[in-house]
DNA sequence: GCGGCTTTGGTGACTAAGTCACCGACGGGT
DNA sequence: ACCCGTCGGTGACTTAGTCACCAAAGCCGC
């Protein structure tokens, strides 16, 4: 498989380009350039000027915050089928990032160049409607990230964050102490919380993983928080 | 002064948009409408579709977001000179808002219809930067306000936001659950912090107010924060 | 002015979360 | 075997949020 043939279609892994006009996506396709990056890449972050707009195809990128105090939060992550907006918001506009983006699996990404991109915003209805959309869902994304944090329980979140990493696998790789990062909490308060968990028999712990053992219940700990 | 002779020079009013090109600048000031609303006025919230893109001329706009649990916090302010990211997102995204936009003070402000929003957009380089920016501050911002609520001590965030709502006056008409609201918490702890704050001198409390006798206390603690 | 109402703020008792200091256990390397 | 860095556990303490209530201040009609 050349080059060429595959680039003849990562178009159509965005949902939010499939109306893309014609011309368009020959522009997009023809100066975009293919890119791999391996697992654990910062693709961007503080001092690092960004010439190019990502979509990602493969893999997932990690978006998260340093703070002055040396603390971490893990914001949102971006998937295959999106654009990652902060690049965007970067190259056009304002300022230096003041976030991180950290490719969690391998991930192949096009990337647009600032001229490309704001050439195509120019030309195509569909791709202005494609890049205002992203800005939207990121924004009111946000929202909900900052409702959580502002208003949620911990247990609650916790659930919710293993839940969500599992994806439906019931191993899971990670620290406690990236567990705190992805919440925005102290080591400790996670190592209590799972340690509950593991009490009641929801979950198993052993170095560096833990193990689901009663997804059901993790699940209507995770959900009652939306009736209340 | 007639209407025409107003809305010659609105545009002057945005630093962004010095640079933009004459003939957008005549397209924006013909085919946008002034508004004048009182303060209290919900400018768009769930629920409301919005038809415009908002460029604030005059006085500010609150921007708060009402969580499922029924508590509210304050997400940001737009104030003249900006324009409304919300209202550009929902006009040409995504679903519809999850915050609403209160008019704190009477506001003025220029409403540029969809279509025209949209063609602006393809036609002018500079319009295109100025919305970006717009967007790409609005975002930066709101990984300041995870933070802040994440990592910050309620103390110093109390005595931020008195120092930033009272803008050199020193009288701050308010009452805790305003404040409170404000900083996504609960009243009580309002309440208790301004006590210890009334208990040390730096302010004086009445009922629906506070007034500020120690602004450089407040300011060194907000400030000591960011040595942190 | 009086009685009832709402708004505002105060309080104690309790739970949840975050902080600090420290320890021990595991797992590579050499 | 030993050293060391990572990982997780723990107690004691502070800070923040919750719950249930109460009291004072303004507001309104009469």
């Amino acid at each position: 498989m050349t080059a060429e043939s595959e680039s003849r279609d990562w178009v159509d892994l965005f949902p939010g380009l499939s109306q893309l006009e014609t011309p368009a996506r020959q522009v997009l396709l023809q100066r975009s350039t293919l890119i791999d990056v391996p697992a654990g890449t910062v693709l961007f972050g503080p001092g690092k000027t960004a010439e190019h707009m990502l979509f990602l195809l493969e893999g997932t990128v990690r978006v998260q915050h340093l703070s002055d105090s040396g603390r971490e939060i893990v914001l949102y992550r971006v998937g295959g089928g999106e654009s990652c907006v902060l690049t965007t918001a970067c190259l056009m506009g304002y300022a230096e990032y003041s976030a991180e983006g950290i490719a969690e699996t391998e991930v192949r990404a096009a990337a647009v160049p600032r001229l490309v991109f704001d050439d195509l915003v120019a030309q195509s209805p569909s791709f202005r409607n494609f890049v205002f959309t992203a800005f939207s869902r990121r924004i009111t994304d946000l929202f909900l990230v900052i409702d959580e944090i502002a208003f949620q329980r911990m247990d609650v979140r916790l659930a919710q964050r293993l839940l969500e990493i599992s994806k439906g696998d019931d191993r899971i790789e990670t620290t406690h102490q990236r567990l705190a990062v992805e919440l925005g909490t102290a080591r400790e308060v996670v190592s209590r919380q799972l340690q509950e968990f593991q009490r009641r028999g929801w979950i198993r712990q052993a170095r560096g993983s833990v193990h689901i053992q009663d997804r059901e219940a993790l699940l209507s700990l995770a959900e009652d928080a939306a009736k209340a």
